[in-house]
Parts: C-alpha cells; sequence; structure tokens
RNA sequence: UCGGGUAUCGUCUAAUGGUAGGACGCCAGAUUCUGAUUCUGGUUGUCGAGGUUCGAGUCCUUGUACCCGAGCCA
C-alpha cells in the first residue's frame, strides 16, 4: 500500500513500542541495553543490535545502557571489554554514565537465589552432569525428577553456603529451579541457576566460585535497570517464559522481552566462536584484519560509521530468518564514500609510458579537482611529466571494439591532462611480455585550455613516473568462496578464498598522498576507495587497504565476452 | 516426533479486509575528462489446497517447508 506521504514505515518493533506509549505501559518510559557478552569482538551483526537498541532510546526520548554479561570468567577478559566500548562508541553511540556489567549484580543476584531457595522454588543437585542429562528427557519426552529434589529448605540453604564457601568441586554440586521436569519447554526442567566455577573473573577476581547462570541472570540484570523493552534474538524465544518465571517468583519489576532476527551476510561468517577459530589458527591476521566482519575489522578496512548504520537501517527489523546480499553493505560505504572521500590518482600495476614528443625534462603542474561532485572540497596539484606510469589493464594489444582505452594506435585522455595516442609497443625480448609503451601526446587537448576541442572515448588515471611514490596497496575481497560459509561441512580454512588478500609491495601514487595519515580515505580513481591503514602506516609511508571497489560496468562486459 | 517461531520480487522489507510499494541486485538508455557518480525507464513476488467475503498477502480450515530448543555457554 502506497502512503501519499513519503513517511518511513516503522518496524514491528517500533510498533509495539508506540503502542506501549499510547496505553502508557511503562509510563512513557523507553529503556533499553546493548548486553554483549565481553567473550570477542563485536560484528557487524552486533552493530544491527546496538543500532537497533541505542536507535529505538534515540527515536523515542529514551536511555540506552551499555552492559556487559559477564557471567562465565572463564571465557571473559578485559580486552575485550576495552574493544567493546571502543566499537560502540566508533559507531556513534553513547551510553553516558549508564555502563553496567551484570557482575556488578552478584550479591544481588546471590539473595534472589536464597529467596528462592526459601520459597521452596530452588534446590541444590548432586546428579553429575551426564545424570543430569539422562534426566532432562529429550524434545518428546518429559524428564524425571533428580532425586534431590525435595531437599529441605534448611539443607538447600546450608548446602548453598557451601558451594559459595568454596566446599565442592566443579560439578559436584548446583543450585536448579524447581519448576516442571516434564515441561515441552526444555528451558523450564528445572534449569541450573548457579554453577562452582573455580575461575579468577575479570572484575570480581577471586572473590566468588559460584557464578549465576546466564539465564540466572540476564532477566534480573535488566529489571534492576528498570528496562522496559529487552530486545534479544530469536532463539532466546523459549527463554523468556524462564525470565518471567524469575521475575514473577522474585516479585520484582518485568520488563518486556522482544526477540527478532539476527543477521545473516552472504559470504560471511557471524559466529563469534568461528571468527575466534579464524584468529587462533591464523588464517587471518586478528580480529581487526580487515577482511574480518568485525568492526574493528571494518575501521581498518575504511568503512565508515555512517555507512554502518545506514545498513543497519536499511535491512530492517524482522523475525524471520534471512541472509542479506553483501551487495547492500557495499552500496552503502560506497555511497558515503561517494560523497566525503577526496579522488586522487594511483597506479596499481603499472606500465611505463613514454611521450615521444614531450620536452625532456619538463614538468607541469596540472589542476585536479578532489571531488567533482562536491566544489567545496577544493582542488590540488599534480606533477605531469615525459615519462608516466598508467594501469596495466588499460592497455589491450589486440583490442575489441568496445574497449575504450590504450590499444596500437588508439588514443585516449589522461585524466586531467591531454590526450594521448600509443604509437609503438616495446615487449621483453625474452617474455614477449609488454613492457613499456611509446606514446605522443596533443599539446592543443590540455584539460581545462579553451583549446580542447577533441573528445575520446577513454580516459586513464596516472602518475607522473619521476614523482611518483611507490606504496604498499593491499586489495581485498571476500574471505569465503561460498556464498554460505557456515555450510562448510569441513573444517572452516577448506571454504577460504586464497584470494582474499592480494599485496601489491609496489605501486605507484601521487605525490599528494605521500602525507596521508592512518584512517585517511580516499577514491583512487577508476579503482576503488583506499584508507590509510592504521598498523603498519608509517610516516611518509601510508599503506592503503581498499575498501571497496567502484562499480565495474566494463568487467561486467568483458566477462560477459569471455 | 514434542514445544516455540517464520513464510511477500533474485535478496531484504512494506502493505493492520480495499490499486501488492520501496531498497539492493539485474537489464536498457541519457549525461560524464572516473566504463564511477547522477538521471530516466524496465524486470520480477504474496509457500500449496480449500473456505469466508462485493473484495483476502491480511480472516478461517488444512497441508508443506525452513529456523530455534535436550551446555554446569551466552
Amino acid at each position: 500500500m502506497q502512503k501519499d506521504d513519503t513517511e518511513p514505515s516503522t518496524h514491528f518493533i517500533q510498533n509495539l513500542i508506540e503502542e506501549d506509549l499510547k496505553t502508557g505501559k511503562y509510563e512513557g518510559r523507553v529503556h533499553t541495553r546493548f548486553p554483549p557478552e565481553p567473550n570477542g569482538y563485536l560484528h557487524i551483526g552486533h552493530a544491527k543490535s546496538i543500532c537497533l537498541n541505542f536507535g529505538l532510546a534515540k527515536q523515542y526520548a529514551g536511555k540506552c545502557n551499555l552492559r556487559f554479561d559477564d557471567t562465565n570468567p572463564s571465557k571473559e577478559e578485559d580486552e575485550y571489554v576495552k574493544a567493546i566500548m571502543e566499537d560502540v562508541r566508533w559507531l556513534g553511540f553513547d551510553w553516558e554514565d549508564r555502563l553496567y556489567f551484570s557482575s556488578d549484580n552478584f550479591d544481588q543476584l546471590y539473595e534472589y537465589a536464597i529467596q528462592l531457595i526459601k520459597k521452596g522454588k530452588a534446590y541444590v543437585d548432586e546428579l553429575t552432569p551426564e545424570q543430569m542429562r539422562e534426566y532432562r528427557g529429550t524434545l518428546t519426552e518429559p524428564g524425571q525428577n533428580s532425586p534431590y529434589r525435595d531437599r529441605a529448605v534448611e539443607e538447600n540453604l546450608d548446602l548453598f553456603e557451601r558451594m559459595r564457601a568454596g566446599e565442592f568441586a566443579e560439578g559436584e554440586r548446583v543450585l536448579r529451579a524447581k519448576i516442571d521436569m516434564a515441561s515441552a519447554n526444555l528451558k523450564m526442567r528445572d534449569p541450573v541457576m548457579y554453577r562452582v566455577l573455580n575461575a579468577v573473573h575479570h572484575r570480581t577476581g577471586d572473590k566468588w566460585c559460584i557464578y549465576p547462570m546466564y539465564d540466572f541472570t540476564h532477566g534480573q540484570s535488566d529489571s534492576l535497570e528498570k528496562i522496559t523493552h529487552s530486545i534479544c534474538t530469536l532463539e532466546f524465544e523459549d527463554h523468556r517464559p524462564l525470565y518471567n518465571w524469575f521475575l514473577k517468583e522474585l516479585d520484582i519489576y518485568c520488563p518486556q522481552q522482544i526477540e527478532f532476527a539476527r543477521l545473516n551476510l552472504n559470504y560471511t561468517l557471524l559466529s563469534k566462536r568461528k571468527l575466534l577459530q579464524l584468529v587462533q589458527e591464523k588464517h587471518v591476521n586478528g580480529w581487526d584484519d580487515p577482511r574480518m566482519p568485525t568492526l574493528s575489522g571494518m575501521r581498518r578496512r575504511g568503512y565508515t560509521p555512517a555507512a554502518i548504520r545506514d545498513f543497519c537501517e536499511r535491512i530492517g527489523v524482522a523475525k524471520s530468518n534471512s541472509t542479506i546480499d553483501f551487495a547492500l553493505l557495499e552500496h552503502c560505504v560506497r555511497e558515503d564514500l561517494n560523497r566525503t572521500a577526496p579522488r586522487v590518482m594511483a597506479v596499481v600495476r603499472p606500465l611505463k609510458v613514454v611521450l615521444e614528443n614531450y620536452p625532456e625534462g619538463q614538468v607541469e603542474e596540472l589542476i585536479a579537482e578532489n571531488n567533482p561532485n562536491d566544489p567545496s572540497a577544493g582542488s590540488r596539484k599534480i606533477p605531469f611529466s615525459r615519462v608516466l606510469y598508467v594501469e596495466q589493464d588499460d592497455f589491450m594489444e589486440d583490442p575489441p571494439k568496445k574497449f575504450f582505452r590504450l590499444g596500437p594506435g588508439r588514443e585516449v585522455r589522461l585524466k586531467h591532462a591531454y590526450i594521448i595516442k600509443c604509437e609503438r609497443v616495446i615487449k621483453d625480448e625474452n617474455t614477449g611480455e609488454v613492457i613499456e609503451l611509446r606514446c605522443t601526446y596533443d599539446v592543443e587537448t590540455k584539460s581545462g585550455s579553451s583549446m580542447e576541442t577533441r573528445k575520446v572515448k577513454g580516459t586513464l588515471h596516472w602518475v607522473s613516473a619521476p614523482h611518483a611514490q611507490p606504496a604498499e596497496m593491499r586489495l581485498y575481497s571476500h574471505l569465503f568462496l561460498n556464498e554460505n560459509p557456515a555450510d562448510e561441512k569441513e573444517c572452516l580454512s577448506s571454504g577460504l578464498n586464497s584470494d582474499s588478500l592480494e599485496i601489491i609491495e609496489k605501486g605507484f601514487i601521487e605525490p599528494f598522498l605521500q602525507d596521508a595519515v592512518g584512517g585517511d580515505r580516499f577514491q583512487f580513481l577508476r579503482l576503488g576507495y583506499f584508507c590509510v591503514d592504521n598498523v603498519d602506516s608509517r610516516s611518509g609511508s601510508p599503506v592503503f587497504n581498499r575498501t571497496v571497489t567502484l562499480r565495474d560496468t566494463w568487467a561486467k562486459i568483458a566477462k560477459k565476452s569471455g
């Protein structure tokens, strides 16, 4: 149905919130939270959740907390906490003074557990993990009660206190909720609330040797923070009745949980576990490898926060599982970078060109606009001389008709400079490889001059050989060959694209670029968008990461005609 | 097989009983000193079968497919 106005449509969570606002369900409050576990780096899938939670808060004049769900000391590290905070900020969001840790609630959670024991709603079990699995039943068969299920309250209290005191080894005792071993929802079959873990916690140190389970923590943490809309992914749908059970038995504030489908992206792995594996097995160079879908990797690759936010906006929010086309992400960066990135010239695979009729030793300074779509971006000077480099791909010895570039006897314009004509081709005597083009230039065709009369079909980028600076360039493409790498039965590495990183050790850049610093973004004319690497660049010798290529119609044509 | 979810262009996503719309992709054309950008136009869809209704993507019945769930992970 087309609306008369161009009012953007709302997704189901916005609809729910607006309904709540209308009925005054939470006194008009909207309070969300982004609750990562600090056991890995944030990726583009988390960006969806961050944009959703912080975005909703902003849209409805509410608040959004950052909370670390750190209930498993054996997997969590401070390094991740720092990285996550940096990534959320980089994405453009601010939790102000609302930084929380579930571990800050450990004392309160312990009290909650005691309350449930006293109500006869929790008990200490001593079934082994294997036994517990057997007692749990299956998807189609009910479970059986543990023989320890009906201990007296006093005994449970005593045992739980002794768990806390460190009297039991890991696995010997757990605290379980007493709910219903026959429930069709397995999450309700007396779930574990506390387990013994002799691990040092990144925040509480060795204060505890028992730790609450996520399921006994998350809902209460939301409750304590007075979250109104607790947004999470689909797989937690089955947990909702359990959270509500805890909250009800504890008689505390109850937020509303809403589940949405997590992001899937083709050619991309979005599982922290598998990303960790890529890092550990050294298939990539760390969490911030520019091929990684992590926010730190994408940042290093040259993606902008605005592009990622725009992407998250465009993919929508729904409950059906779906896979977004990577092309949409690329569209979003290109759109942002097209607006903002200065145009410069660089050659990736140099082919020497000598202009035979250009005076030896002469150098001209040409004026080049920095962004044709944005006059306010200004212009710069680029040197032009008798010897140049152009792109190897821009020459063909026996070109098809539609090839608008250089070939024997053909003419092209050099961007911001002159029209040149290819007169002779020089080849390596042994290999037959084309190593140099001898050309002539037409002095009357200088860009911007009034003499400019002729037009040619093709325009090439170039650099002046004596002025060019060598620079390392890294050309990235998909890490995986398979559209859905998660399907890969074999180990991760079997689906890896061996060409996902091509290192150009010696490309050439125009002089202007040698002072570029880490994080600077440019459009290399006709090649793509590049970002100066933050890690490996040194003063005066920047390393360039290719963020994304330009759309390439010629590549399509060339591919089609074989 | 039990419980919980989900099905709309190639891919996402709108339409809350009243003309199935948008975005990306793709195709064609215009402009272009980037085969970029920009601009025009085009392409294609309601999971199946019944039913209710003047009218169904939407309601009812029924079937099918897919996802999640048996960690002392989150």
